[in-house]
DNA sequence: CTGTTAGCGCATTCAA
DNA sequence: TTGAATGCGCTAACAG
């Protein structure tokens, strides 16, 4: 069998990359072009790791996403990503997709996802934000109750009582959590909730905006709000311009992730930050370690967040 | 050699599925994982289609990239996702990726590619939003010179002159097409283009919110204000909300992209629509033909926009 | 140190 | 109809 491989290949390391140089034996061969499908096949692996978040269109996710690739790149890695579109049939699919075609390894962020989907997936899995019910492997969360429990008390302590919160999907993870956190927080203020100041809906700017208008021009409106991501914070500030209520003077806010936008607004946001370089770090390492054939237990990883202080509250 | 599938296959067609079902020797298998490597050398493709974006966290490239997978997934392709987060060299790298290690064909949104980084790619090709110079492949580009002529005829309509424009970074096809645009609709409209009214930076809220500032707290600012795209649109009305400039009364705006938010708007504010799904929908096609063994020559497909008319924008 | 070979699992072809 | 043989291009093990 006349082999391509019957060429004789110097390799030389230079940086993070590889060049191949290729001696044939009539020809000097500079262009010659690896066959990643033989390779992996041969090697029964691919370098790759594959990333399945609910959507794109999310600047927590692909923040993070950004950091686990610069990472795993340094290791030789490539990153794929798949998103599911929110779609339960669809997450599954690239699930399987990730698995049997591509990745070494999977970083996920589920939100259907269970134990079953994972049955006959014999590779390391970490997931990301959010955990799969009897399904033990490696995690990264965040400490979601406590996000929330600071937004509540940052504005308890500016004598606020009737607090609004805009909520992603009910069955979300992180959405449970983070209404957990707000009401044992206001419990323990001595604040019964309310719950018509609790308002659920997508993680977009669209529904941040509609849930603001409706919780602002309902008969008795709260005194603050708290935007539990990104694009509903986005949304909140919009609408809340629409209505000409002014932050901080109609109404205090605490807002979600994006710290450099929160600081360039006038009068500063107050915010719940994610530490979002940390998480993709705990994540790379994670997969790194069982990648090089770590055989540890599974590890939980929680991180904290933080409350940045702008000027959006004023007290009552 | 004793060959795995030296067992007898039974395949089923299901909907879009394929259920495979495998009897061995000795014992039926109903759990039966193909290797998709082993399939890909031998086939000598993947079934899987490459798409190279700048960055994830863009609603209008991460739309019509669900648009074309939806059509994709219809005919057996796969996609995959990478993104080069605006640095060339990851661009150039990216590029590479997908070409010789996954993709039969790749959808480009390109920034800084050349033609000469296509020399050793022999795999269809679709540029998506813009082209690259030298090199014929199909694309799909959005009238971009249009887009922007037609916002700002709105506003000269009103009897604006004084339009100040966000325009993202320099380097980018679409920033400058639209620039020019805006040049000769004002120019048309007998107005001599002011200098100190054109703002270019990154494509994000951040830079939006920063850059309306400076216009609008300048010695001579505009009286109108347009923002070419999605985020730099979402930054803009941020920052006129903090400045206290009511929107139509204090100053006309054209925002872009995202219909439903801007008619989730009150008042409604006039935008600048990209087919987004036809858009998809063209890519695909292109795709699918050139999978499929066309060879007919380089098609251009150039998209057009409409401008919706909400009521951000007040005669003068 | 250099060149040859085996086999990864698949789809295809050929033989029975 | 059904089973066996071939080779896709690679890497690793082995032989010279």
């Amino acid at each position: 069998m006349l082999c391509f491989a019957k060429a004789f290949r110097l390799v030389f390391e230079k940086g993070t990359g590889v060049i191949e140089k290729t001696y044939n034996k009539d020809k000097l061969q500079l262009d010659f072009q690896v066959n990643e499908f033989a390779r992996s096949l041969r090697m029964n692996k691919s370098m790759t790791v594959g990333v399945l978040l609910p959507e794109l269109d999310n600047i927590f996710s692909t923040r993070i996403v950004s950091e686990v690739e610069n990472i795993l790149m340094e290791h030789g890695y490539s990153t794929l990503i798949c998103d599911y579109k929110n779609s339960p049939a669809l997450e599954r699919s690239k699930l399987q997709f990730l698995t049997r075609k591509m990745a070494d390894a999977l970083v996920v962020m589920p939100t259907h996802l269970t134990a079953e989907d994972f049955a006959d997936i014999n590779k390391p899995v970490v997931c990301l934000d959010r955990p799969i019910e009897q399904f033990d492997c490696d995690r990264v969360l965040v400490d979601n109750r406590g996000a929330s429990a600071s937004a509540v008390q940052h504005l308890v302590a500016h004598g606020h009582e009737r607090i609004g919160i805009l909520c992603g999907p009910r069955e979300v993870y992180t959405v449970r959590n983070r209404l957990a956190g707000y009401r044992e927080a206001l419990l323990q203020a001595g604040i019964t909730p309310d719950e018509s100041l609790i308002l659920f809906g997508d993680y977009d700017v669209k529904t941040g905006h509609r849930l603001t208008r409706q919780l602002m021009q309902s008969e008795n409106p709260p005194t603050a709000l708290i935007a539990t991501n990104f694009d509903l914070t986005t949304g909140m500030v919009i609408a809340l311009n629409e209505l000409d209520l002014r932050i901080p003077d109609d109404i205090s806010v605490v807002g979600f992730d994006h710290a450099e936008l929160a600081s360039a607004m006038r009068p500063h946001m107050s915010v719940v930050l994610q530490p979002i370089q940390q998480i993709g770090q705990e994540v790379a390492n994670l997969l790194l370690d069982r990648l090089q054939g770590g055989t540890q237990s599974m590890r939980e990883i929680v991180m904290p967040t933080c409350l940045t202080q702008g000027q959006s509250a004023k007290h009552i």
